[in-house]
Order: C-alpha cells, then sequence, then structure tokens
DNA sequence: AGTGTAGTGATACAAAATATCAAAAAGATT
DNA sequence: AATCTTTTTGATATTTTGTATCACTACACT
C-alpha cells in the first residue's frame, strides 16, 4: 500500500471526505523530489492544467502537515518546504546543492535529552532535528567537474 | 560585560556604525522573555513610542542573526522567533506553554549523525535541533491549579 | 568642523497567507 | 437514484509579511 493510499485512508477514518481536490493535490505532491512550498505547488499544478484553489491548496497541506504525512525542513535557501512523510518520529538530512531530502530514524538523542530534562527540570515532550550538508550523488559530481 | 555591550563592541569591529536605530533596537531586545517576530518588535517599538522604520528592523535583525547574535527558534504557534544569543553552536529548548527559551549547548549529537553519514556517505555541515516541553515553571503553575 | 560613506526611513511594491461566503459535491439515508 | 446534511471548495478581497528604491541623515575618522 504506497503512501497516498495510506493518507487517503487515514483521512477517511479520521472522518474527511475524499475529494478531487485532494486527490489531485496528493497525486500531484509525489512527484516532487525535493522541499516544495505552497506556492510552487499552486503554480505547479496551475501548470499542469490541474484546477485547484489556492485556499485548498494551503488548506490541504496543512492538513496533512498537521497528520505529519507532511513534515517541514529548512531549505538551502532558507525558507521551509513540505517533504512526504510518515507519522511518528522522523528527521531529515537535507543536500545544500540540490536540495535532496533522506529521512532517518534512530534518535538516540531522547537520551541525551533526557538527562538535560533533568537536570533542568523542564518536561521535553519532543524535538525538531534536522542536518544539512551534501549528498553522494552531489559530492561526485563535484569531483567529476574538478 | 552584557550582551549589548558585547554587541556593540563586536559590531563595531567589524566596521558596523553603532547608529541610534541600532542602538534602541538592541536595548529594546532584551525586554523579551520569549522569541519575538520581526512585526511584533515593530509594533512594539511603536507602542512604545521609540521611532525606527520597518526597514531598519529587518536590517537590523538579518545583521544579528548573521553574526548569531540572535537564533530562530520554532515558537509554539508555529511561526519563527528571534531569541537573543550568543555566537556559536547552540541548541534551544522552548517552553509551549510559556514560549520561555533555554539555551543549551553539550553537542554529542555530532558522534551520532557522524555514523549516519558514513553510512549514507552524506557529508554533514550542520543540524538545527531544538527541543520543546513544559518548563519548570509551567508545571509548577498547572500543579497549583489542578 | 569637514567629509566620505554606511545607514536610515518614507514609500511603493511584491509576495505569502488568511477570511469570507455562496455554490458545489461527498457521503449517509432513505 | 433522489434527497438531505454537512464538509469542502474556489473566487475574491484583504491582511500580513518582507523587499526595493533612493534622497537624505548622521556616524566615524581626520
Amino acid at each position: 500500500m504506497g503512501w497516498t493510499e495510506r493518507v487517503v485512508a487515514h483521512l477517511a477514518d479520521e472522518g474527511h471526505r475524499l475529494t478531487g481536490p485532494r486527490r489531485a493535490i496528493l497525486d500531484y505532491i509525489l512527484r516532487y523530489s525535493v522541499p516544495f512550498t505552497s506556492e510552487e505547488l499552486i503554480a505547479d499544478l496551475q501548470k499542469a492544467g490541474v484546477h485547484v484553489g489556492r485556499a485548498t491548496v494551503y488548506r490541504t497541506l496543512e492538513l496533512l502537515h498537521n497528520y505529519q504525512w507532511l513534515s517541514l525542513v529548512h531549505r538551502p535557501e532558507g525558507e521551509h518546504g513540505y517533504v512526504v512523510a510518515e507519522p511518528g518520529h522522523q528527521h531529515h538530512l537535507v543536500c545544500r546543492r540540490c536540495g535532496m531530502v533522506t529521512a532517518f530514524q534512530g534518535c538516540e538523542i531522547e537520551s541525551l535529552l533526557g538527562g538535560l530534562a533533568e537536570r533542568l527540570n523542564f518536561r521535553i515532550e519532543g524535538h525538531w532535528l534536522e542536518a544539512f550538508g551534501v549528498c553522494r550523488g552531489c559530492q561526485r559530481a563535484n569531483n567529476e567537474r574538478v
């Protein structure tokens, strides 16, 4: 079962309706290999001849983000972009060159934060970790060029 | 030597002028106990009768952020806010209730990411870590209320 | 005090996001 | 399949946020 189907099933469970525009957005989102912004999606849908109102795009992205079917990452240029995700704890590696995102889990950070929380009497409920650098492909591309 | 003086000295070192508006902004910034946005600062300065142009506020915040005298954190509501910081690697604990920010260092995350980078052939150049939860004060306040 | 230049601010402009609300369409019900 | 209830949509207006311009100001240095 692919991402779209899982999303669809989950939204239905939560009592949301599966509308044409939502389907169209879900289908389109999977084409992105790098993080995208709301405005980019709106423009791309337009160009692709998919007719969806801008408000609907914003609303749908927000909905998916709330359920963690989309994550926000910092793009090299500075703004936030959405990436397809799975609900649950996840982190991302973002390539500064090509923008590609790799998700990873394995979160030993919990323990690190645990000790900290104890010292500060701070009840930690979650965290946000994101790393950036240069992906394998871009390193190679760079070497070949030089 | 307080934060403001350190900033002032550093800016002078870097060849920047110490102007009235910059002074005013530096002085005002320290009043915040929670992260603030550019627009909030603009509005607050206005209310306080401190006359500084909006462009200048944006420019000054950007300047300070570039030198890491200000950090950006995710506020509970979702947007980014600035907090007073010290140059160098730093992370933040953000309280979901009151918005208060506590900085911390101790970054064993490096090693965690190091292993990951090796596995994925990804050259990691930096990361962004931020934790959120409930601070000591808000935990207590909550207990008393119940 | 005079001077070169970084910095300012009013304004206009551009971009990004939200509010409104009548109309459309999902999905349940019969 | 026709109806009904309610969510969802989309056109538009509006707000909010951020940037560009450029004549003018006032630092800092001599």
